[in-house]
DNA sequence: ATAGGCCACGGCATATAATACCCATTTGTG
DNA sequence: CACAAATGGGTATTATATGCCGTGGCCTAT
């Protein structure tokens, strides 16, 4: 139920070292906190849009490389918690 | 600065319409607030991506289809807040 | 054996998203 | 016009995203 996390930090990880960024680099020039990096691409925390632009925008892609699709996370993620 | 929200917004209400949901059957479904479902349309709020695959999932849309290209919103929204 | 880059991971404080109400206003339709 | 459905928008409380600071482990090179 939160593969989305999960898949989205893949994501991240795999475009951050793609462009030659470490997590400190990424954090410094996105002005985000370098511990929270970590955590977003360890799949703890439910990052918001605002994040996720700023993230594809200092990365140089667009924010829809970011989101996995729908088939790669469980679908429990695209329904309401109970 | 906040051009993300309002873009996702008009996309959210675009796609929502085309599949004949109202505000109150969309917030029923995904089993949101329906005064929340009209601040995301107005852009008031910054959803997190867990939402964002709530409301692609209900809708039976993706999620790309709801965040906007950045070529839509502005600049300063793909970087850090000063 | 020491230093420095890179990362995992934790606790805690604060800003803000999420939720749940409510009521007013618009919009559509008979 | 009148009536109902749909939406706008306020406020208050709770949950959580985010920031800040620290510890330690693993490499590679010095």
């Amino acid at each position: 139920m939160d593969t989305v996390r999960l898949e989205f930090g893949k994501n991240l990880r795999k475009i951050r070292k793609l462009k030659g960024f470490s997590q400190e680099q990424l954090a410094y020039t996105a002005g985000i906190d370098r511990s929270y990096i970590g955590k977003v691409e360890r799949g703890q925390v439910n990052l918001t849009i605002e994040k996720l632009y700023i993230l594809a925008g200092t990365l140089g892609c667009s924010p829809k490389d970011l989101v996995p699709d729908q088939s790669k996370v469980g679908a429990d993620d695209s329904k309401p918690r109970t």
